[in-house]
RNA sequence: GUCCCCAUCGUCUAGCCUGGUCCAGGACACCGGCCUUUCACGCCGGCAACACCGGUUCAAAUCCGGUUGGGGACGCCA
């Protein structure tokens, strides 16, 4: 059997977004279900819109998602040789033609067309140019296209792709399509199959909007006496307007780098994205990397698009809920082992790091983490509304203090009279400081709610949190009696 | 406009090929309840869809035709 061979090739026009991970996902899914490789090629020839920077993002992108590729990457500018070389090979063939025809006179003929409410297709001006009168054009020095000779008559070409089953296009809607332009450069839909030939590639997984190209790319295999590699074309990822989403009208939030920017975990993203347009028959939704490569198939893509259920301004969810809400649930039930070296990056970046954490205080890092992670919903929870437990510098949410603390003035001296009674305690656990917590409630005859959620709001900031005496005991006696005592500064 | 593709809950989808087991299943979101000092997790329950019309059939989400709606492509971009 031969080598499963796929391939991913982003033109470096702009981040990595979204669509295109998950393009590059299935490919590289495809890819080590059969042992295969994944080729990188970087689709440069426009180098007008092409940016080094670009083609930087896009390697960062891929990497970030764990998507490694085997070979490349590849640029497809240092080929140009070969797409030229073909070019010619096709013209000699007999293949394809030049054609003189001025971009003028084809644009009069394209807006003839639309004003007549026809359709536009190349009316083969130049194709039936004799070798003479072809070479006596050139010789005037007139500029000249190549045209790829689409063939005439009643037939189609057909293909199966793995998405879409049985795709038939027929010869007539297949005008003579340019491959090389005037200033002698190949265009696309050539390179494209040139490389994919070069590169040996054996499945062509790509967006849907390529799905109009595959019958003229199948002729340029054909006239190349080159056997097609097997099409599979996914659906494409729309907006909630049902428009197909990209870089210029979404912006960021459709960068991959977005993603990787507001704390999400990289396989997360790739678990969402793989589920927008896949699926398997058993419900099921959470995938292992192992268990997403066996699970994989083409023949499962949906032929339907879908859509990215992100509102902007949404003030509850930045992105798709589902996609948060899959961050999320990697977030609480990932190995604690795994979350901590994450969580470092955070606080490293954020200033709110102690080596200690890594030594001394590691048990005490990880089972922090394990406490305050479930109601967080992405990394950047944890030096945010996660902050109290690491640093003394947290925020105290207006709401949290106006309905915990002002609500009861007299907690103004309650709490340092209840931090009084914690300092006393000689064994500091759970139990006793509930204990004293709750006797201290009663002594008062106030509900223990008050004192609880006032800790609680002091010692945090936030409104909600786990077990209040689990909070306590995470903090620390000192930090938690500190800060008790300063609570008249919040009114 | 032309060619092509698609059509199940708000969103992602299962079921469609091989009609009956589907008064349509799961997930997210939403609503209610339990738990509870809070929020979350977890658990329990609820809301909510076969675009429409016709045909075939004893029987259609499933097959066929049409309509409507949506998307894509129509470049000397990739």
């Amino acid at each position: 059997m031969t080598e499963v061979r796929v391939r991913f090739p982003p033109s470096p026009t702009g981040y990595l977004h979204i669509g295109g991970a998950r393009t590059a996902i299935y490919n590289w899914l495809f890819a080590k279900q059969h042992n295969g490789k994944l080729i990188l090629r970087i689709e440069d020839t426009d180098a007008e819109r092409s940016t080094q920077e670009s083609i930087q993002g896009i390697l960062d992108g891929l990497e970030w998602l764990g998507v490694t590729w085997d070979e490349g990457p590849y640029f497809q500018s240092e080929f140009a040789n070969d797409h030229v070389a073909t070019a010619k090979k096709l013209l000699d063939s007999g293949h394809a033609y030049k054609c003189f025809c001025t971009k003028e006179e084809l644009d009069a003929k394209r807006e003839a067309a639309a004003a007549a409410k026809g359709d536009y297709r190349y009316d083969k001006t130049c194709r039936g140019l004799s070798a003479e009168e072809a070479a006596e054009k050139e010789k005037q020095g007139l500029p000249y296209v190549v045209r790829f000779k689409a063939p005439e008559g009643d037939g189609a070409v057909g293909f199966d792709d793995k998405v879409y089953g049985r795709v038939e296009r027929s010869y007539d809607d297949i005008e003579d399509f340019v491959i090389v332009r005037s200033n002698g450069k190949p265009l696309y839909l050539l390179c494209n199959v040139v490389d994919d030939i070069r590169d040996r590639i054996t499945h062509i997984i790509r967006g849907q909007d390529g799905l109009v190209n595959t019958p003229r790319q199948i002729l340029i295999y054909e006239a190349l006496g080159v056997t097609a590699p097997v099409f599979a074309h996914m659906p494409l990822t729309l907006d909630l307007k049902k428009a197909k989403i990209s870089k210029r009208s979404h912006g960021e939030i459709v960068a991959v780098q977005f993603y990787r920017q507001h704390g999400f975990l990289p396989w997360a993203l790739c678990n969402f994205l793989v589920l927008l347009g896949w699926s398997t028959t058993d419900d099921q939704e959470i995938f292992s990397r192992e268990e997403m490569i066996n699970a994989f198939s083409l023949e499962r893509i949906n032929r339907a698009n879908s859509i990215f259920n992100y509102r902007k301004g949404d003030p509850k969810f930045f992105t798709d809920p589902k996609a948060i809400n899959m961050n999320a649930h990697y977030l609480r039930t990932m190995p604690v082992e795994e979350l901590a070296p994450l969580v470092k990056e955070e606080f490293v970046a954020d200033g709110i790091w102690d080596a200690a954490y890594d030594n001394d205080k590691k048990e005490w890092f990880l089972k922090t983490l394990d406490l305050i992670r479930d109601r967080f919903h992405t990394l950047k929870d944890f030096a945010q509304a996660g902050r109290a437990y690491f640093a003394d510098d947290y925020e105290f949410q207006p709401k949290t203090v106006k309905k915990n603390i002002l609500k009861h003035p007299d907690l103004k001296e309650w709490l340092p009279q209840l931090a009084e009674r914690f300092e006393e305690i000689s064994d500091f656990t759970k139990e006793e400081v509930e204990r004293v917590t709750r006797e201290f409630a009663t002594a008062l005859d106030i509900k223990p709610g008050i004192p609880i959620n006032g800790i609680r709001a002091s010692v945090t900031g936030q409104l909600a949190g786990p077990g209040l005496f689990d909070v306590v005991l995470a903090i620390g006696k000192e930090r938690v009696i500190e800060r008790m005592k300063k609570v008249a500064q919040l009114y």
